[in-house]
RNA sequence: CGGGAUGUAGCGCAGCCUGGUAGCGCACCUGCUUGGGGUGCAGGUGGUCCCGGGUUCAAAUCCCGGCAUCCCGACCA
């Protein structure tokens, strides 16, 4: 017997993070295993968080002037090859195609790993004058990385994103438009997943292949390990004099765009999961739940199946649809309440609704929180307006809980010593100074596996160097996932 | 790509040492029971024992070869 309630339970947390982490998204029934290594299957409970995530990236997207197109999948080896540090950056983990229709191919062709090479070629058509630009194109595409190691949502081999693909008259333009989409970034996260970020630049060593300067949003994950969740790149000219990109600017004089790319994708999922997720499997922010409300009817003691109360459990159900509450009324009748509360609870769904005889007598029904379980009774009229507004709360307050923990885990250390010690300790963000010389940066690395997640935006802040004591500026370190 | 481990029902495993009818728990199906925090009982369905070869009257079990997966170290949104 206590082995059956052990198999149906998930790893602590404390236990084992990463343990919990795969029994959670399986047992939550997001994701499944496919044939191919490292591919996962995202199912549709898991699917149905992506679309939310989408739709309201989407929505960001278009705001800030972009346009939605798409470009082939498949990149021929040679343009691929044109940006030297580009393929060099990409061409380890690239998938080839050398086969079609049953002949090899005359050129193989990579599965695109990233689409600046077929973009910025296509761009390279489409721009004559400085009329055309700014070109501000998004795509919502798969790509494909060959990487060894694997993990559901956090590094796949297989992946959904969003690539935005620019082109500029001005480098001015270039970085304006670069930071513009890091902050679109970092309001997503906060606002709809409820994932405090940090954001800044990338030093050379975690730069994009390619690229002049990138800037990241950084998040952190409950075992003080720090998630890259979104990148913006300023490309400088490099892509366009790679890909012959030119155009007849205001002077009448040939000139290169500035271009930019930058993507968030499924990762953010496993970001979100880590985020709020307990004991009892995930927690979901009510944005992006695909059930927000869950109604379990509780049967009477004894009689039919429930016939006594899904009748009003479905006119319940119906009222809150109509006040634009995603609400799913549980009706199986094989299991008993209790399980469907652990079911549920697993799940992440924001607000279990427990409609029961007793409640129905007084008209009114039971509410309670995921995050904390707190528990209230409304009156069914007034199911509706009180649910907007708890998930408004509860929206905000895994906000608020996360940020108190991502503060908690910041440590502002002085010496070597102090760092290695946090590094051993509770890890998080370290804030220190750096010389800014990559051999330190390359040190600290192997020896504490912490690496420079960000060099914070605006003037440096001055401090000594952590390791060698030297003038130095404050940046942001952390092990990464 | 180096070091360690594991492949047996959808999942988790036992059996292997010492060869002889393929098992247990969960899940699933049926019936009753129970029902406001994972009900209980009874019956039942489901197998290429990773693949290939060898030894043997006989292989999940012993031998050889392969493949796959997982964990730990170098690369990565």
């Amino acid at each position: 017997m206590e082995q059956d309630r052990v198999s149906k339970e998930i790893t602590p947390k404390a236990k084992d993070y990463s343990q919990w982490y795969l029994d959670v998204v399986l047992k939550a029934d997001m994701v499944d295993y496919g044939p191919v290594r490292g591919c996962m299957i995202i199912k549709p409970y898991g699917y149905a968080v992506w679309e939310h995530m989408q739709r309201d990236m989407d929505r960001r997207i278009k705001e800030t002037g972009h346009v939605n197109a798409y470009f082939p999948l498949f990149i021929p080896k040679s343009l691929l090859e044109r940006e030297k540090e580009h393929v060099e950056g990409f061409s380890p983990e690239c998938a080839w195609v050398t086969i079609g229709g049953g002949a090899e191919l005359e050129e193989p062709l990579a599965v695109r790993p990233t689409s600046e090479a077929i973009i910025c070629s296509t761009y390279a058509k489409w721009v004559r004058s400085w009329r055309d630009l700014p070109v501000l194109i998004n795509q919502w595409a798969n790509v494909v990385r060959w990487e060894k190691v694997t993990r559901p949502f956090l590094r796949t081999t297989e992946f959904l994103w969003q690539e935005g693909h620019t082109l500029h008259e001005t480098e001015a333009e270039a970085e304006e438009e670069t930071l513009r989409m890091l902050e679109v970034y970092r309001a997503f996260s906060e606002e709809m997943l409820a994932m405090p970020v940090l954001y800044g630049r990338k030093t050379e060593s975690e730069k994009f292949a390619g690229a002049l300067r990138t800037y990241a949003i950084e998040a952190l994950m409950g075992d003080g390990r720090a998630l890259q969740a979104g990148t913006s790149h300023n490309l400088g000219q490099h892509f366009s004099d790679a890909y012959g990109i030119e155009y007849l600017d205001r002077q009448q004089q040939r000139a290169k765009p500035w271009s930019t790319s930058w993507g968030t994708s499924t990762r953010m999922i496993g970001g979100l999961i880590m985020s709020h997720g307990d004991d009892s499997g995930l927690i979901l922010p009510p944005k992006v739940a695909p059930y927000q409300v869950v109604i379990v009817p509780i049967p009477p003691k004894k009689g039919d199946v429930q016939e006594a109360v899904l009748p009003k459990a479905r006119e319940l159900q119906a009222m809150l649809r109509a006040a634009g509450i995603r609400v799913h009324l549980d009706e199986r009748d094989q299991f008993q309440p209790g399980y469907k509360y652990a079911d549920w609870e697993m799940r992440g769904v924001p607000v279990r609704l427990e409609l029961g005889p007793k409640d129905i007598e007084k008209d009114s029904c039971v509410l309670v929180r995921r995050e904390n379980r707190a528990k209230e009774f409304v009156p069914l009229a007034g199911t509706a307006t009180r649910l907007a507004a708890l998930l408004d709360t509860i929206q905000q307050d895994l906000l608020d809980e996360a940020r108190a923990r991502v503060k908690a885990s910041t440590t502002r250390v002085s010496s070597y010593d102090e760092f290695k010690q946090v590094m051993a300790d509770k890890r998080g963000f370290i804030v220190a100074g750096w010389n800014g010389d990559p051999k330190v940066e390359a040190r600290i690395k192997e020896e504490t596996k912490a690496t420079i997640r960000l060099i914070p935006m605006g003037d440096p802040v001055e401090a000594p160097c952590v390791v060698t004591g030297e003038k130095g500026r404050e940046v942001v370190f952390a092990q990464a996932y």
